[in-house]
DNA sequence: CATGTGACCCCT
DNA sequence: AGGGGTCAC
């Protein structure tokens, strides 16, 4: 059975929420379609919320007024107040603030992620209640009146009456099940908070109920609005077999876009065909495991604690003619913004007892036709508008003179108002609890979370850096999302766990120092190589099954489990071997042997070993110890992809990384040889070629780039594909050889990096 | 021509 | 720590 640890994550999203505080303003229109503007001068402005009454009528967000209202010519157009000559959306904020209050009162681990939505890890509400309502069960089923099962219902519809058939036949392995068990004392948890959230507010709101972050999400969109939904393990294949990659949290921008053109899949499920390795090949480590878990709706991101924001800002576009020229236009607006800035932060200086301690201030402008985005920061040392207003202009006058077209200000780095009862509380309570000591430049980060820390009483919240640590005590080093050395360890131990093909893979390596490893993975060949087609096999058949390997950890690592902490250490302790591990993970089911593997340190090879390699190994050895850059045009798809995912492949794990792709190549003759007497072919469904079943990645990387070699000579109109064009003239290997199938893609799409990073 | 706000990540 | 960029609401 999956097991997907044991939290218990909840989002609460408020339904079309500004149209919700509207509408509460004037408890008149209710019930008519309504969408909230700003800016209604121009086409009658732009829309950034619709009521669901509206919605039917096909309008959207970013629709102007005037294009909305010939989609429903009844439809109410509210105006956000105007303020200082731009938007204000106070009244937006403080509205939110009254959701939170009562969320408050319901839950101690509450991660206010925007205005309108929240997440909340109810684990230890639900585990408490579960140990103590065992016969109980009864009031339970009676509060799910407005709770949707996934894959009991249709999604994206709120009927009735398949909603209670479908709570029914989900419920009638509540004895047996203790996951029905545990969700449905959340559902019945959450219908209480948000009927108390109805009554305390007047607004509805939906709600996700499942294990992470990312399913929470999703399920809240399911039955929009004022119903919520559980989505449970046992839904997730068959919601992940239909639901596009860019529906899913985060995947919903350029990385979901690079991940459906550079594996050509559509839906969450496609991902189940790649291995881990693959993946992270592919992508970068923590990119790769991350799309791994995710198709296996394994999410370790924590709810990290946190009631305000860290940082209060403004800004104000000025597109196109607007752009700002003068530098009167720009004091004005500089100060227009600090005047509005610092109004917030006298607010939030009373109800947070803190003071910023960073400006910065952003800009945009336009240089040779294409914008250029930059921003200053110095210190914060007043409140004083016309004082920040200034700082601000001499900031951005020292960076340019060019005309502006967006300028903003933001405070950030929050410390302690002095005096306040909690800078004082703060020091008192530190000193019986058991935080790690903080140093005195932590102090301003810490005190960031201070009020979060003194009225929910969890953890101390530190710095962000401490405070996802320290959270991580509750969940330790599952994937870390700071520390990419962490997670990439906790793979391996969790791997180390199983005993699924790609473990002993990596069990074997993990025991031994690589030189020795590379020539046990030459001897044992076979053995590996059918290990690897039991992997891929394994994937196929049990997509949902083999991710236990996964989420063992979720369970093991929990607090009060000895073992765990004993792993959790293990894993920092290996840190330093990092290197080498990381070597081995490639090396393994792969089972393509890269000079990085064999020699990790390229200042120390031993040329006996070098000896006994074959000879293309040798040259490659030569070749390397000639060139200590890394060429660019050998850079991987990892790199090649976008800067932003590869944010790990640099200094030597970059190197090794290009390195091993580039002898992956080298050796691809090698390893053909040896897999020829294995006789283990795959059917390619795109050219009918029979592929050595471990080099069918390699060869589908050959139709991807086919594939958008053919896309771009077809399409040129598409911006990115021309500049993909553009690329491909500079790199035309594609029709030199046919062999070359990697490097020729990557080549190709490594330049495409450079339009992703602009 | 045309939104505004905030969190987080990576690189240096 | 500063600065650029992505993602999301
Ligand atoms: N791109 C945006 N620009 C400005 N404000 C936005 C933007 N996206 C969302 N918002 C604001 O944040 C609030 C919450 O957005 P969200 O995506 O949850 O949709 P919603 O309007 O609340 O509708 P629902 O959640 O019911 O689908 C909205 O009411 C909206 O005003």
């Amino acid at each position: 059975m999956t097991n997907f640890g044991n939290r218990i994550v909840i989002l609460i999203d408020m339904d079309c929420f500004y149209c919700q505080v509207e509408t509460r303003l004037q408890p008149d229109i209710a019930g008519k379609p309504l969408a909230v503007v700003q800016y209604n001068q121009w086409k009658l402005g732009g829309i950034i919320a619709v009521n669901y009454e509206a919605r039917d009528f096909g309008v959207t967000r970013h629709m102007r007024g005037e294009e909305a209202k010939l989609k429903c010519p009844e439809l109410l157009l509210v105006s956000v107040p105007c303020l200082r000559g731009k938007a204000d959306t106070s009244k937006y904020r403080s509205a939110g603030r009254e959701v939170i209050e009562v969320l408050k009162k319901n839950c101690n681990i509450i991660e206010r992620a925007s205005v309108d939505e929240a997440y909340l890890d109810i684990t230890q509400i639900v585990d408490d209640k579960l140990a103590n309502k065992l016969n109980d069960y009864e009031d339970v089923i009676l509060q799910l009146k407005n709770t949707f099962i996934v894959g009991h219902s249709e999604s994206g519809v709120n009927n009735e009456e398949e909603r209670s058939k479908g709570l029914e036949t989900w419920l009638s392995t509540l004895s047996i099940d203790t996951q029905v068990q545990r969700l449905s004392i959340a559902g019945a948890f959450v219908e209480n908070l948000r009927k108390e959230i109805y009554e305390t507010t007047g607004f509805k709101c939906s709600a996700g109920i499942s294990f992470n972050k990312i399913l929470a999400k999703l399920a809240c969109g399911l039955h929009k609005p004022n119903r919520q939904t559980i989505l449970s393990s046992s839904a997730i294949p068959h919601l992940f077999s239909t639901l596009p990659i860019k529906k899913v949290r985060n995947l919903g921008g350029k990385l979901g876009d690079i991940v459906i053109d550079s594996l050509q899949c559509n839906v969450m499920s496609d991902l189940l065909h790649y291995s881990l390795s693959y993946l992270q090949n592919h992508f970068d480590e923590k990119t790769g495991l991350r799309l791994y878990n995710i198709a296996r709706g394994i999410d370790n991101e924590p709810v990290t604690p946190r009631l305000v924001s860290k940082s209060i800002g403004a800004c104000k576009n000025f597109p196109g003619k607007l752009a700002i020229v003068d530098k009167d236009f720009l004091k004005h607006w500089l100060s227009e913004l600090s005047a509005e800035v610092c109004e917030r932060l006298e607010q939030d200086l009373e109800e947070n007892e803190r003071k910023a301690s960073l400006l910065t201030v952003s800009f945009h402008y336009y240089q040779n036709k294409t914008s250029v985005s930059q921003s200053r920061s110095c210190p914060l040392t007043s409140y004083k508008p016309e004082k920040i207003s200034e700082q601000c202009f001499n900031l951005v006058t020292k960076a340019t003179h060019q005309p502006i077209s967006f300028l903003g200000i933001s405070t950030s780095k929050f410390i302690k108002a002095k005096g306040s009862e909690n800078f004082i509380n703060f020091f008192k309570s530190n000193a019986t609890d058991n935080c790690t000591s903080i140093s005195n430049t932590d102090i301003s980060e810490v005190n960031d979370n201070l009020k979060t820390k003194n009225s929910m009483n969890v953890n101390c919240n530190k710095t962000e850096r401490n405070e996802k640590h320290k959270i991580s005590n509750d969940y330790i080093i599952n994937e870390t999302t700071k520390n990419k050395n962490l997670e990439s360890s906790s793979v391996e131990i969790k791997q180390n766990k199983t005993s699924s093909p790609c473990s002993i893979i990596q069990h074997s390596l993990k025991s031994d120092n690589f030189k020795k490893s590379f020539f046990m993975n030459i001897l044992t060949q076979e053995k590996l190589k059918t290990d690897h087609l039991n992997s891929i096999t394994n994937t196929r058949e049990h997509d949902f099954e083999i991710h236990d390997c996964n989420t063992t950890s979720n369970e093991d690592l929990r607090p009060n489990n000895n073992d765990n902490i004993k792993n959790s250490s293990e894993n920092i302790t290996k840190k330093s071997d990092k290197k080498k591990q990381k070597s081995s993970m490639y090396g393994n089911d792969e089972t393509t042997i890269g000079i990085e593997e064999i020699f990790p340190d390229l200042n120390d090879i031993d040329i006996n070993i070098v000896r006994l390699l074959p000879s293309h190994l040798q040259q490659e050895v030569k070749k390397l110890l000639k060139t200590t850059e890394v060429h660019e045009k050998n850079v991987t798809l990892n790199k090649a992809i976008d800067k932003k995912i590869n944010k790990n492949s640099k200094g030597k794990l970059f190197k090794s990384k290009s390195q091993n792709k580039k002898s992956n190549i080298e050796t691809f003759f090698i390893n053909t040889a040896v897999n020829n007497d294995l006789k283990e072919f795959k059917k390619c469904p795109q050219c009918h070629q029979l592929i050595v079943i471990n080099k069918f990645d390699e060869h589908n990387d050959y139709h991807i780039a086919a594939t958008l070699q053919k896309e771009i000579n077809q399409n040129s109109d598409n911006v990115e594909t021309r500049k993909r064009k553009v690329i491909t003239n500079n790199s035309n290997h594609l029709k030199k050889r046919v062999n070359d199938q990697i490097v020729t893609y990557v080549s190709k799409t490594k330049s495409g990096s450079s339009f992703f990073q602009q």
